[in-house]
RNA sequence: CGGGGCGUGGCGCAGUUUGGUAGCGCGGGUGCUUUGGGAGCACUAGGUCGCAGGUUCGAAUCCUGUCGCCCCGACCA
């Protein structure tokens, strides 16, 4: 391709609405034009790396014996009803774009594709002998997320690999969710982009186990820990360790004292010598459950530590068997509409009476569900609150106020604390963008869209099923906020849009001209994937849209053309050559079959 | 949805406080010079100042409404 026939427009200044590094450069290099907000279009430099991403991941999932599909974009309301979640991703979360067609049908356009795949598989599989299979497809996906930012990260439109797998038993969805973990292993390191896997939360999408694949990059949305032996890591969400900085109280007679104006822990230890360790912490949260029921929850945990949200849906979840739609903090402003403002604010105990809740309206159910993290079921002495106003109990323990409620995790981890597998672990945090996550379903689709085959026994049976998902868009953007520096794009080789760019440094020079030419047309019968910059712009020019397009390789056809040779550059270790232009492409050529 | 900010040629911005014929840099076109790290000079094209009302002799500027975009938060298979 000749840089003069691209319909390359790179920009000098910084275009306003980009805030990182990778969504700063992928707009200047007019790799992608934002068309409405979270919407772009990905134009003939980014389909090219689009397009060696997709290769390489049909090339590895094709390994592993998976088939590749195409499925549809719009999909009927009814399916995403069966699953459950139809209601959840249009009116709750929001998250599903959706329409009425002209008879006044119901559609949504997909997010993902696990109702229409496994409505597909039901009706297809209809005997063991037929398993297991695995499915994918590399598509447009949409989501109308409440935030789209930092460009194709979170895209209102992307493209994504979805892969879906169908087994007659549990042992053998574990043994691919092993073989999908090793692809995915091989996919990520042919892009030349290093990951971390880790422990996840399977979130909305439920399941029993499952893994995400991180770019770590500062910009990155997720925070996740991994401890110092590298044995473990996991997302923030889903991290399990033991926390630092007990101080134990000692074991004495239980008494209230006053403690005026005192409703934080840190007034609370200011003034009286105490420790937030020392402290049992009461919050009162509000679950949205499916069937619009508003539940209140009352949760103690040590004064130190803080709440993780996403462990204590899930815990809610399983304890009620229903959906978790949503989780807040009760606002003051909300007891008030409920005429519940005489709740201590501040001074809660963990035996907080569920009387409180007498007058609850709007779908409120009137009892507490209670939730007792482990920091602060374990402490023997500690102090909380006595449920009246200006007053807290210290040395008292849970014997003597009761215990109610599941003792269960819900803190977050955070870096500092002690792997669990191992006391002289520590865990450190890193930034992390989700690039990839595979998932061990289990039943829970096939259960609810009617998807049986027939066992050996001649039984029918609900498949057990996988996912597992590659954010391709996402992908190329995270191999640019992982490799770039001031100049532009450091392209990894394997999915750079061109493999090497050749700069005919003075186009009115006959002899660099004709160089130039012979060693493009010289790489391109090779199967090279070369470039070769034929604008009539000055030499500074070319070289600079060269290093911010990335190139990994750079051959200057300039001054020293008359001698028949040419300077050989690596866009990202910056050395330079002055070779015999058969010598560089010999160069090349094995350079460039080297890493690709 | 809450908080903050911004909409002025393709891009980056000034002008708005204090109303008076719309400007700068980059980019585009033509010509001359220059030619290895985003060249110089000259000329030139390109804008209903997001949109709609209103106030005024006169609105980019003031008022009302509305749409869009960005940032923080909530949220996020």
């Amino acid at each position: 391709m000749r840089v003069s026939r691209l319909m390359l427009v790179t920009l000098r200044d910084t275009p306003a609405d980009a805030e990182i590094a990778s969504h700063q450069l992928l707009v200047r290099g007019g790799f992608i034009k934002r068309v409405t907000s979270g919407i772009y279009a990905y134009m003939p430099l980014m389909w090219r790396v689009i397009k060696k991403i997709t290769a390489i991941v049909q090339q590895e999932l094709d390994k592993k014996g998976c088939l590749e599909s195409l499925l549809p974009q719009l999909h009927p309301a009814e399916i995403w009803e069966q699953s459950g979640r139809w209601k959840g991703y249009t009116a709750g979360e929001g998250i599903m774009f959706h329409l009425k067609d002209r008879q006044g049908r119901e559609l949504g356009l997909g997010p993902t594709h696990e109702e229409v795949i496994t409505k597909i598989a039901g009706e297809i599989l209809q005997s063991y002998k037929q398993l297991p299979v695995t499915i994918y497809q590399i598509q447009t996906k949409f989501r109308d997320e409440i935030r789209p930012r930092f460009g194709l990260m979170r895209s209102r439109e992307f493209i994504m690999k979805d892969a879906y797998s169908f087994h007659s038993n549990e042992e053998d969805l574990k043994n691919k969710y092993v073989e999908m973990n090793d692809a995915y292993t091989k996919i990520f390191k042919r892009c030349g982009i290093t990951t971390v896997a880790v422990d996840a939360d399977s979130g909305a999408i439920g399941g029993a186990e499952s893994r995400e694949f991180m770019v770590t990059a500062d910009a990155g949305e997720d925070l996740i820990l991994i401890s110092t032996d590298n044995k473990y890591a996991a997302n923030q969400e889903k991290a399990l360790s033991i926390p630092i900085g007990k101080e134990c109280l000692p074991k004495k007679e239980s008494k209230t004292i006053d403690t005026v104006g005192q409703s934080s822990i840190k007034e609370l230890c200011q003034n009286n010598s105490f420790a937030p360790s020392q402290i049992v912490k009461v919050i009162l949260l509000l679950a949205l459950i499916e069937d619009n029921i508003q539940q209140p929850i009352l949760i103690s945990i040590r004064g130190d530590q803080e709440l993780n949200e996403v462990k204590l849906s899930n815990e809610i979840s399983k304890y009620l068997e229903k959906n978790v739609i949503n989780l807040k903090i009760i606002s003051k402003d909300q007891l008030e509409i409920n005429g519940l403002n005489e709740i201590p604010f501040g001074y809660l105990g963990p035996d907080l009476e569920d009387s409180y809740l007498d007058k609850a309206n709007n779908n409120w159910e009137n009892y507490f569900l209670r939730f007792i993290d482990h920091t602060a079921a374990s402490l023997d002495s500690f102090i909380c609150g006595s449920n009246v106003y200006n007053q807290h109990r210290i040395y008292t323990n849970w014997s003597s106020i009761g215990r109610q409620g599941e003792v269960v995790d819900i803190r977050k981890a955070i870096a500092g604390d002690i792997a669990l597998h191992d006391k002289n672990a520590k865990l450190i945090e890193k930034r992390g963008i989700e690039i990839g996550h595979i998932f061990q379903l289990g039943r829970k689709y096939s259960k609810s869209l009617n998807a049986f085959f027939t066992n050996e026994s001649g039984l029918q049976e609900p498949f057990w099923m996988g996912c597992y998902g590659i954010g391709i868009s996402r992908l190329a953007q995270a191999a640019i906020e992982q490799n770039h520096d001031k100049e532009g794009i450091l392209w990894p080789l394997a999915i750079a849009p061109f493999e090497i760019i050749v700069v005919i440094a003075n186009m009115k020079d006959e002899k660099q001209r004709a160089l130039g030419e012979e060693i493009y047309e010289e790489l391109i019968k090779e199967g090279i994937d070369a470039l070769i910059d034929d604008r009539d712009e000055r030499a500074g020019v070319k070289f600079k849209d060269a290093d911010l397009i990335g190139i990994p390789w750079k051959v200057i056809a300039g001054r020293d053309s008359t001698e028949g040779k040419v300077e050989l550059i690596n866009r990202a270790t910056k050395i330079s050559r002055l070779l015999q232009f058969k010598d560089a492409i010999k160069e090349l050529i094995s350079e460039i079959s080297k890493s690709r």
